[in-house]
DNA sequence: TGACTTAGTGTTATAAATACACTAAGCTTG
DNA sequence: CAAGCTTAGTGTATTTATAACACTAAGTCA
């Protein structure tokens, strides 16, 4: 075992993969790069972390840069391999993070200018993505896949007030398949995650939507 | 967002929870501290990586040194706080590991002299761990629980050829909970992972047992 | 050879997941 | 202001997975 750290020291960075839903698809926040390398292309919200700063904190403080806040936040993986960063050596911390449907709106009134939301499912995409951040943003789809199936991470996606409509098109949209809607409800409902509002919603010439609200353990 | 990395560095660990059943119980690898801080403590088998090393090539090294080859190795999670290592900054990635139950007897020939197996179960055993070590050992322990329901992870923990009492014996050990011996051999043998051998094996006065062997996808 | 000990085997009941189609209610527009 | 449009909302039957449960099989040892 190696003993003290008189080695070379790697540099620590955090990045982000923050997605919210918006315009029907799963967004990801993305930062136009405008230097080298990989100047042009598009990466992760990321940055050295401080040397007494957590590392979730570094996490919170890279999304409020980035005009996003009220996130919920979970550490994704570390990437490590040497040569990820042409720069030198880079271990970089990802987190995971999701914000409601509402929030996305408010990011062109940011000073981040050149913040940008990017659909997850374009297929462009990848070859966009600077360093190793398309593997990073696969894994953390995957992980949103997974956890919206066994946990109630889903509602995170949303703002206080939805609709089971509402819900259920979040799941279809990042599962990428159609949902049953009766199972869904039952689902859901049975779960007894949400509350029942006394409000309905009227948007366009149908029957108006109950809402109803999350309830956090 | 942080640029350039001129910002003092925090050093980048390995630490490594290395898991085998043996004397019928659930075993993790330490090694006892002979220097401070926490000197006498046992703290997990762990070393700074080098400059140009992958974290993954880092675990295994380490576990080498320890005497330990041939493991399932899987990244567990990034302790980061500042504080958990009272020399400074130290980021840790912890490494989860599992070994088949026939190597833990080579240990003891190895040159890893102050390495030890200790019972997981233990009550005595959080207050000897070093470090932060006994929270990074209960996440291990979660997720080797988790992994067990919904993989077939626990194979890494027996030899090539077992019986399917071994297999739920690892079972019970790890979930602390007894199994039905009738709907496990069900489950295990409808999943089709492991095949059936022409061959049985005594041992005591009883019914041998017929062995079985894993096949990997 | 009889007793001991672990190996090995099926069925029934319960719970969870899936498939599937019609009525309800407000809005729009002619 | 009535008819039609559009999304909201609801129940049942089938299939599949999980859970509970007890006896026979076969080698060893005394």
């Amino acid at each position: 075992m190696r003993e003290e750290s008189d080695y070379p020291r790697p540099s620590v960075t955090v990045d982000l993969v923050i997605f919210t839903i918006a315009e029907d698809t799963l967004k990801v926040l993305l930062i136009r790069r405008d230097s080298s390398p990989f100047a042009g292309k598009w990466a992760l919200p990321g940055g050295f972390i401080g040397i007494n700063e957590s590392l979730e904190t570094a996490a919170r403080e890279l999304a409020e840069e980035a005009g996003v806040t009220n996130l919920y936040l979970e550490q994704l993986y570390t990437f490590g391999e040497p040569g990820r960063d042409p720069r030198g050596r880079v271990i970089s911390v990802a987190y995971f993070a999701l914000i409601d449907a509402e929030q996305p709106h408010l990011l062109a009134s940011s000073k981040a200018t050149a913040a940008r939301w990017h659909s997850v499912f374009d297929q462009k995409l990848g070859r966009k993505l600077a360093f190793d951040h398309r593997r990073i943003l696969d894994y953390a789809v995957w992980r949103l896949r997974n956890k919206i199936e066994w946990t109630t991470v889903g509602y995170e996606l949303l703002p206080k007030r939805f609709t089971l409509s509402e819900l259920q098109r979040v799941y279809e949209i990042i599962l990428q398949k159609p949902v049953d809607k009766r199972n869904f409800r039952k689902k859901v409902l049975g779960q007894g995650q949400i509350r029942e509002l006394d409000e309905t919603r009227s948007d366009g010439a149908h029957r108006p939507a109950r809402l109803y609200t999350f309830r956090k353990a």
